[in-house]
DNA sequence: CTCAAATACTTGATGTTGTCAAATACCTAC
DNA sequence: GTAGGTATTTGACAACATCAAGTATTTGAG
């Protein structure tokens, strides 16, 4: 029987690995938001919004990867509870920018300590390779951030 | 000012770029599995259906970190399209075990496909970079099992 | 200036995912 | 053979996602 597979290349490996390892973060974060009475898609939201400027919910689709009217409804959740306010914006009263409040803050605060915690796998590597890790996905995203 | 952020550990940005480029990725693929008419979680469901061995419905729901029930919808929408079929067990009919059909099968192998390809950001790497990268994450990944 | 086109957001319709609780069907053990 | 446990389904409900249509506001061409 000819096993006709071709070796997976190194970054075809990497990835694998990648994703799984992604998987179980995302497993892992998405309950401790919950804790928090979170969704995912509402802490990446509050993630995203500097308490120093408010950001036009436009631009926060964008970020989001989502549809404008997408953001209404995240918007109406997070400001319900007190965690957002929406602010018309003088120049163009079209525009309304979201700002975030005292409370909002603080609850970012923990989203993302939350969210930027190493899962297990990768606080259980040695120093070297938390390094090494560190700098080869710091290369990564710069290629991300060139070619698009 | 005295400036009181305490440098960030090595895992902690390592993390910080791991988000990032998972979540890059995670919109590429969910572009493409969209052409293909699925969702990421039908996706994910047809790549954890191994061709040779029918899965339990529960055992599905088990790997995919979430409900029994949302198993049944998930099953449902693949069935109606013929990817899928539910299979009562010999030895105990209350279990349904899923087997894939050859439609399946050959949708599950574009998917397989898709969902390995490295994103551009790793592609980019060098060879050294990518074999570095394939080992250290192949290393987390043992932890991710010895832990839980 | 005025009116048409563009923009920012909202609303409503619809579909998928996710959770929980309750129902059903089946198995196992006492 | 009956009580209790297990696998799946169903139904209720909320969040998210996308699309199309509606409203308010701005912009710009005539």
């Amino acid at each position: 029987m000819a096993q006709a597979k071709p070796k997976p290349s190194p970054a075809h490996e990497a990835q694998k690995f990648f994703f799984e390892l992604g998987m179980a973060q995302r497993m892992k974060v998405g309950g401790e938001l919950a804790r928090l009475g979170l969704s995912f898609a509402q802490a990446h939201a509050l993630r995203l919004l500097d308490p120093e400027e408010p950001l036009p919910m436009s631009a926060l689709a964008e970020r989001l990867f989502c549809d404008a009217s997408n953001v209404t409804g995240i918007a109406d959740r997070l400001e319900a509870r007190g965690f957002v306010r929406r602010q018309s914006s003088e120049g163009d009263r079209r525009v309304k920018a979201l700002t975030i409040t005292p409370a909002g803050t603080k609850l970012r605060k923990q989203v993302m300590e939350l969210m930027s915690q190493p899962p297990d796998a990768i606080a259980a590597l040695s120093e070297a390779d938390q390094r090494a890790l560190r700098d080869i996905l710091a290369r990564a995203v710069t290629h991300l951030h060139a070619a698009g």
